[in-house]
RNA sequence: GGUGCCGUAGCCAAGCGGUUAGGCAAUGGUUUGCAAAACCAUCACACACCGGUUCGAAUCCGGUCGGCACCUCCA
């Protein structure tokens, strides 16, 4: 295992070395479920899905927990506008969320742990703290003691004095009970002038319902163990919520959380970050419409995973969204992709040489591609290697399509090979390539009202004009066809065509 | 105020002490009945600015300007 991982404890890119040879244990931090997932949620679930496939295709046996975040006091805000029960729309959003995810080829987690199915776990866990003096109750709620906790800010490199002076601001009824401003709820009891039907869970210290943090550390715990190799999230969960999880986690049991903190960077818009609060995202359903999917992966693919990505879009006239140009040179990149897969897979057995040598540079490419990934998952570089072999497969297509052309059997094996690596560790070009290509056409024609069986029926007599050798006539058809933007193709087995 | 990150050719984006990253766009070529696709070439001795260290700096150090993030819910 060659990788080495940016880890946000020691602000260095170091090697990766599972505590357990041959294993690692790998926590995300899922969506709080109250709405639909925006591009900034998908870009977590890519970033830590390449992780995943990385290590295993590596070599490793990896344990991979992501969890989903079902009782929340956003979600119990949400459930009371629009007046739905929040078990039922946290459920409602937990699926909308795995049907979104599983669009993009991520693998699904492992373990994919709720917090209302660990409240024992959470409950045990604020036991402990109390006990060992890391945490107090006042007036039903329970929190964290930061100041028991002496490597409190080892996570963001932050001083808990620096916290205090930042936090002064901030001034309610919550911040009175609190013997240091950066403290934290473990426990909410249930205010008074809570409204009927808001969720809630008996404890030692009333009824109530867990902290933002706590059930992270609870769930990650459970399982994983009090120490685990991978602890990942976005960027603006560094501070408070790694911190917390780690302050609580490590005050409980003695023993270090996760070795490795990795963090991925934020989707932007107009240099600003993407996000709910803001109002500037856009769910990643939105995006499926204008898109494929695993456009929208490739995007996430184009920036190194820490840095930020910036998205653009482009409106019609009244202001609603048609598109995102950048995702869709993603799916025009997927396009050369499947067409290059759709070529090899075509070659007619009589060109494939089964003695001749392979070609050095596609035999290289798989490995290249795993050191590309080593690197701290650069994703731009192995998109480069991708473009390299993809060029190299097609200038042997290219060979092998001309008058007496060949390609060798060791070198169309390799290719291949290539290929399923790509799938493999990048999860890109997983889908029927015949498929892939299709929906997109049929998408495009769809957006710019072009009724493919129309388009299909000029293709027909043009393909009678070339027949009968009628070049002018069908040279007709193309430049009619052409001015609605259609591209045609011709090749020995005949016309295709497409929408660029 | 505190703590970080970023500024690379028309655009996007790797690299982070010495050897053409890559993509998009544009232009020329190979191929083709004509095209498209594909491939080749050019654009590309680019690295915000000013100093310093070094045989050598986009890469290290100091400063300046510009942009962003976290310190409050956030992926």
């Amino acid at each position: 295992m060659a990788l080495r991982l940016h880890n946000t404890l020691t602000d260095r890119v170091e090697p990766f070395t599972p505590s357990e040879p041959g294993h690692a244990g790998v926590y995300v931090c899922g969506p709080t479920v109250y709405d639909y997932a925006h591009i900034g949620h998908m870009r977590v679930n890519v970033v830590y899905d390449v992780l995943v496939r990385h290590l295993r295709e590596s070599g490793l046996s990896v344990k991979y927990v992501r969890n989903v975040t079902d009782i929340d006091d956003k979600i119990i805000k949400r459930a009371a506008e629009v007046g739905e029960d929040p078990a039922a729309l946290a459920r409602r959003f937990t699926d909308a969320y795995t049907e979104d995810t599983a669009k993009l080829f991520c693998v699904p987690p492992d373990v994919e742990p709720k917090v209302t199915e660990h409240l024992d776990e959470i409950r045990a866990l604020v036991t402990r703290l109390i006990e060992k003096k890391a945490a107090y109750a006042v007036d039903g709620d329970v929190y964290f003691d930061v100041q028991a906790f002496a490597g409190y800010g080892k996570l963001s490199h932050r001083k808990l004095d620096d916290l205090e002076a930042g936090a002064s601001g901030r001034v309610g009824e919550e911040e009175k009970k609190k013997r240091h401003p950066a403290d934290f709820a473990l426990w909410k009891g249930v205010k008074a002038d809570a409204k009927a039907g808001e969720p809630s869970w008996p404890s030692p210290w009333g009824a109530g319902r867990p902290g933002w943090h706590i059930e992270c550390s609870a769930m990650c715990m459970r399982h994983l163990g009090e120490s685990f190799d991978i602890h990942g999230g976005g960027l603006d969960l560094v501070f408070p919520h790694h911190e917390n999880e780690i302050a609580q986690s490590e005050a409980a049991s003695g023993k270090q959380l996760a070795r490795m903190w990795v963090h991925n960077g934020f989707i932007e818009v107009n240099k600003e970050k993407m996000s709910k609060s803001l109002g500037n995202f856009f769910t990643a359903r939105e995006c499926f419409r204008c898109v494929e999917p695993e456009a929208l992966r490739y995007f996430m693919f184009t920036t190194h995973y820490r840095a930020p990505l910036s998205l653009d879009w482009t409106l019609d006239d009244k202001g609603a969204v048609t598109g995102f140009p950048q995702i869709e040179d993603g799916e025009r990149r997927l396009e050369y992709l499947y067409s290059t897969l759709l070529r090899i897979a075509q070659i007619p057995a009589e060109r494939i040489d089964p003695q001749g040598p392979v070609d050095k540079d596609l035999a290289g490419f798989s490995d290249v591609l795993a050191r590309s990934l080593d690197d701290d998952l650069n994703m731009p570089a192995a998109l480069a290697v991708v473009a390299e072999l993809l060029k190299r497969v097609n200038d042997a297509c290219d060979v092998a399509a001309r008058k007496n052309g060949r390609i060798t059997r060791a070198t169309l094996d390799v290719s291949k090979h290539a290929f399923s690596m790509i799938g493999r560790r990048l999860g890109i070009g997983l889908d029927d390539a015949r498929a892939f290509l299709r929906r997109v056409r049929s998408r495009r024609a769809a957006a710019r009202g072009l009724a493919e069986s129309d388009v299909e029926a000029r293709l027909v007599a043009r393909i009678e004009a070339r027949k009968s050798r009628d070049f002018a006539r069908a040279d007709a058809i193309r430049n009619e066809l052409v001015a609605r933007g259609v591209e045609l193709m011709d090749s020995p087995e005949g016309t295709d065509w497409r929408l660029p």
